[in-house]
DNA sequence: CGACAGCCTTGACCCAGATCAATAGCCAGG
DNA sequence: CCTGGCTATTGATCTGGGTCAAGGCTGTCG
């Protein structure tokens, strides 16, 4: 967000260079890369694209938070994908949006048109590897989603959607994510509500509950602070560790 | 099932030759695959593998269904995933399984041991490439689904799935999926409970309204038919057309 | 400064689906 | 044939979270 106007034409200065999908280029395809990426600014609030559309490029998120979102015709809503920097949107080979995707803070893409970047992913292997890699731990956060949408009490999912935003934020801000943890929630009351599969009122009640028995602290209505980030799993329901799996 | 014996030597004659990992292979491919794989197979009711367990192959389903489960601590059970024939098990680069996977009906898997498949991915890009878009197709299969547990009604869960099994069974069947479909159940109410994020009262609850109202017939317990499969389609709560995304 | 617009919180009430419980069909085995 | 073990159905009741409604807080703009 304070970074919307950085843009790096050196892509060896980009901040997710070792996390998004060029993480496994070397010099030579990286260069490929620069010659057709483009980058692209929304402020927060703005649609990027509606589903249904047509959408000639593909994208990484560089800074900011997007979403993806299906609606049903009667307008009920389930966002079905929470996009950090570093997360790809759009999928080549397919010319139609499948989701909404929204910006969600002020967010800046780096883009490339789909039809180069797609000649580019059979031409230079390591694209389409780590595309690969980052597909299949899209697949595995969706699946931890669909328990927790499926089987989860709304005090839990409150709890989870907490966990994971800390988490995040931790690692992309490089710090450790035990002992007292705090950050700001990305997301109002209706989008984590959208997230969760639950009314914005629920979401204000849970987090109130958990504000009331001390598992979270808030400063203003953004601002939360984890005194003790286990308690806060237990309140996930998940499994202690929160494992890496090899 | 009926041929859980056939076991193809002969990658050219596999059921699932035009539609699994191996689908883009040329015949030097196919040969190089064919020198790693084994069958094995697994009678209806058997776990195929533990969640944590280490998992030291991957594969292809040839025929029969395997199901994806998590369970939390206190036995809550969200089914994540529905394997039918050609689809794939297991993740290469991941040592430990994920989910738990179970034989639904009597299952034979085409196995490959996992760091010889590994090592073919490098130097065959076409099964790569087929298994980035076969989990493109999952990741967007794992999304529709959050929506499904996220919003829908459980009278909309209940004609969502039958509209899946009945699309599943007609383009595995090669029957025209217009006009009177019938089929028979893979799952036990059970599993259509933990598929769906509810319990089995509800489910047979729900089928049993569904029956009632005359969007579907029941003959016995298992065998469905859809006398008018647009009406399902607007019980389930979609958009009409079902509509593939190019 | 006041007014309005967005967000958020809280209360009262309701209902879809969970839970608890009883019963029925349908084999396989003795 | 009866018995026991599944699987499924159906009824009675309970409850978590949805719905409807009324403010409250904050920031922005005139």
């Amino acid at each position: 967000m304070q970074d919307m106007h950085l843009v790096h034409h050196d892509c060896g200065e980009c901040p997710i260079r070792h996390r998004a999908v060029c993480a496994r280029c070397d010099a030579a395809e990286l260069s490929r890369l620069e010659q057709i990426k483009y980058y692209r600014s929304y402020p927060a609030g703005q649609t990027v694209i509606w589903s249904g559309d047509r959408m000639d490029f593909v994208a990484s998120v560089v800074s900011g938070i997007a979403t993806l979102t299906q609606t049903m015709e009667d307008g009920r809503r389930q966002m079905v994908g929470l996009l950090l920097p570093s997360d790809f949107v759009g999928r080549p080979g397919r010319a139609m949006a499948a989701y909404d995707v929204t910006a969600s803070t002020d967010l800046v893409m780096c883009c490339f048109r789909r039809k180069p970047f797609e000649e580019l992913m059979v031409s230079t292997p390591h694209v389409a590897q780590r595309l690969l890699e980052m597909t299949l731990d899209e697949l595995d956060a969706a699946r931890e989603w669909m328990l927790l949408l499926g089987r989860k009490t709304a005090r839990e999912k409150i709890a989870s959607l907490l966990a994971i935003i800390a988490r995040r934020d931790a690692t992309l801000n490089l710090r450790a994510a035990k002992g007292g943890i705090d950050f700001n929630l990305p997301l109002t009351r209706e989008e984590m509500a959208d997230y969760l599969g639950l009314t914005l009122e629920t979401v204000s009640r849970q987090i109130s509950a958990l504000k009331r028995d001390g598992t979270i602290m808030l400063d203003g209505k953004r601002h939360v602070t984890v005194p003790d980030f286990d308690r806060l799993l237990e309140e996930a329901g998940d499994d202690s560790d929160g494992g890496v799996l090899g």
